[in-house]
DNA sequence: CGGGTCTTTGATTAGGTTCAATAAGAGTGG
DNA sequence: CCACTCTTATTGAACCTAATCAAAGACCCG
């Protein structure tokens, strides 16, 4: 339903390299092919100022049908894509083959930035569906930076909302339950459906349930039941891929099962420890005395 | 309880207030108090040009003494903070107070990142040990990148080495075994203590087996008990915090327990999936076909 | 319609957590 | 300097969550 418009008849690409199918004159029929700085920017969730909106550069986009990879491990990394429409998984490989969902982007979402340590990308990406993407190249990325220090500021800044996206996953990985986790993806793919506009309420999943265990660090077999269980409660309904939330605040305050004394006393401790040996540090700026 | 020495009224400088109590003139006596940006990159592992050399700005350092809470989660962001000697931890807190340690800070290591996005930290950091750190002001940082094209570039590169790591570590507790968790670690440390110019056989762990727990997704007595048992093995020898590899390589070579079957079956259908859909895509520079 | 993929559900097992008790250090103050 | 306390570490036993193994039904696409 979300990706109708990105429906394209039986147009045929065959074209070896990402970019070089683009030159294909039949592929403009479909999706958008160039967007502004300012479009980028409010696909982002850039804040910007007028400043911007004389810049004449244009950004082009690529589409990629369902399955198709977008780049691989490996390969020489030189652009960063940001999805304008559609589903895609990032996938880790390991040494011995292991995959490893890394993120589910979509509409808004940056990804690549993995590839610019190394210059080389260090995970894959797929699309799950038909998808249209921004290409950004790293060039014109820094580029833009030295021209417009506010546009600097804000790609620091999306480099660094990646970061704390991924610091939360560990969390997640590190400290909740089965159910915790397939509660929160939920609420989360419906946060993120109602930013992008469609409903909070009822969609459909775009990945399989392998592909979400591997998201969430676990097994397709305990994502399939969790979900059953989460159906027989009364949280959610779902049937094969689509999904209705029917409880919202049940799913989001399914906190941890198997928690509390150990790590609440440790809490305790660790924060007396800290702030007796910090007696004359910084003053937190909140929070000082959260421990109740 | 905060009513030591920590307010120092007078003195209005411009730097954060996490430097203020250096005002003190007893903590002179220790450590480094400024560097240069040459020392700056090398701290880093950033390959400079000697353009750079005639860069006359200093960067300031701070001491804390173990135990001592660098930043806390929420406090406005305004430096990212370098080691320069000492270790620290990381830690994410989340809406009820468990804890998460997120890494293990040391000799060149970058935090406080997480903190450009929401203009506040995400996350906390403690010392473990007496540390000296350098700081740099964000300001700085992107006036920096401004000034040196060179610079710029290498800052998203830190940032993005980051990410890499991030990745990592989710990979890790999305797949691993407690047992290959806690050997992955090790072989960490001890190619970090390479690094760092200390010994990569003999160490001293900085943190507690809870901390250890805690950052690697298990409870402190998995931590306790895995060493144990790699201590039986003959892997290892550990006595408290001191560690002692012996064999490195069973170590390294240590994969998942639980593996094989379904996870190399998935991986070859994904593969398959994606290149047949993607049958004229992106010649992968490498990796084309390691399916076999 | 048939083969392949994806999903559901059940039975069983095992890896890791939880609870509990002891020991070893580290720091403190008399 | 030693007793006392607090934190950290080790080890055992019972329990439980989630993985594994298995089989059947649902869906999709050619």
């Amino acid at each position: 339903m979300l990706s109708t418009s990105t429906q394209l008849p039986d147009i045929r690409t065959d074209f070896p390299a990402s970019v070089l199918h683009l030159q294909n004159a039949t592929w403009q029929r479909q999706g958008k092919l160039w967007s502004t700085l300012k479009e980028l920017c409010d696909l982002l969730r850039i804040h910007t100022t007028s400043a911007l909106a004389d810049e004449e550069f244009l950004f082009q986009h690529v589409q990629f049908k369902t399955g198709q990879r977008i780049h691989t491990i490996g390969q020489p990394f030189e652009t960063l894509y940001i999805v304008h429409s559609g589903f895609l998984k990032t996938v880790a490989i390991d040494e011995f083959g292991n995959e490893q969902v890394l993120s589910f982007p979509m509409k808004g979402d940056l990804f690549g930035v993995d590839g610019i340590h190394s210059r080389r990308y260090s995970s894959e990406a797929v699309a799950l569906s038909n998808c249209d993407l921004v290409l950004l190249p790293f060039k014109k990325f820094t580029a833009l930076g030295r021209a417009h220090a506010e546009l600097e500021h804000a790609m620091y800044s999306v480099m660094s909302r990646e970061l704390v996206r991924e610091q939360a996953m560990v969390s997640m990985l590190g400290g909740l339950s089965a159910e915790a986790r397939v509660a929160r993806f939920l609420v989360s793919l419906s946060e993120r459906f109602a930013e992008m506009g469609y409903s909070s309420k009822i969609f459909n999943l775009r990945m399989t349930r392998h592909e979400i265990g591997s998201y969430l660090g676990l097994t397709l077999e305990t994502v399939s039941r969790t979900l059953s269980a989460f159906n027989e409660i009364g949280f959610i309904t779902v049937d094969q891929r689509s999904i209705t939330i029917r409880d919202l605040d049940a799913l989001t305050t399914l906190r941890r099962l198997p928690p509390s004394t150990l790590r609440a006393k440790q809490a305790r401790k660790a924060r007396a420890a800290a702030q007796a040996a910090a007696a004359a540090d910084v003053p937190p700026s909140s929070e000082s005395s959260s421990t109740a």
